[in-house]
DNA sequence: CACCAGGCAAGTA
DNA sequence: TACTTGCATGGT
């Protein structure tokens, strides 16, 4: 089994490169994205960071400044933007109380309890967490969204019907714990699903983990 | 036209 | 605990 992750992570990265991931500028502008892509595709949330970066509403302070109404308005084409928009807000809420709406103020806390924190914002579950820590705050927890899901199904690692915590150990016990891999390992989940086929099977004629 | 896309919370039994 | 439902846009 881990060998196996092992060297599916290794024909990935030679397939596709190191990735070093989240399209994004700034660590906000990753926990802000996190949130808009639940459920929703990437091109979807795309629009929407689009018209926050046009009206220079992607810093703390502006979001902060935006009434609720206008950011639902900003992000409407990410879907859901009732509940998102005031998912945001509880976001920020959170980060301006505990860190003054810096994510770098973060770093005496520990991962676990951070982690802990993140969940007890409303609008924020646990791949919303787990997105936030790794690509927002560095920190070496892997995530599991739809595409890990699928990967890991694909490939044998799970059943299908286990919950996000037991998938999550999965890959965190048998891979070294570290920001870097997990960062990667994950970029190239969703790079493969993304750029090669949606599917990913690895007994498709064409997909780079063929033989494995 | 139906179905899907990098979830989550609230309601029900 | 284990389902079910609402939330919504835009692409295929």
């Amino acid at each position: 089994m881990r060998k196996r992750l092992y060297a599916v992570y290794a024909r990935l990265f030679a397939r596709f490169g190191s990735q070093l991931w989240w399209p994004a500028e700034t660590p906000l502008e990753v926990a802000v994205g996190a949130v808009l892509t639940q459920n929703t595709s990437w091109r979807n949330v795309e629009k929407a960071i689009f018209n926050l970066r046009g009206a220079k509403a992607l810093s703390f302070r502006a979001l902060r400044r935006l009434p609720e109404e206008r950011l639902a308005e900003l992000i409407r084409p990410a879907g859901y933007y009732n509940i998102k928009a005031d998912r945001l807000v509880n976001l920020l809420d959170f980060l301006g109380r505990e860190y003054g709406g810096n994510l770098r103020k973060a770093g005496n806390t520990s991962t676990a309890d951070l982690r802990v924190k993140l969940l007890s914002v409303k609008g924020i579950g646990p791949e919303t967490a787990d997105s936030i820590l790794l690509y927002a705050f560095d920190r070496p927890v892997f995530v599991v969204d739809a595409y890990t899901r699928r990967f890991a199904l694909r490939h044998g690692f799970i059943k299908g019907d286990e919950d996000y915590a037991s998938v999550q150990k999965l890959f965190m016990q048998n891979l070294k714990c570290d920001v870097k891999l997990f960062n990667e390992y994950h970029a190239l989940i969703v790079r493969l699903n993304k750029d090669f086929c949606r599917k990913n099977d690895p007994f498709c004629d064409s997909c780079p983990l063929k033989g494995i």
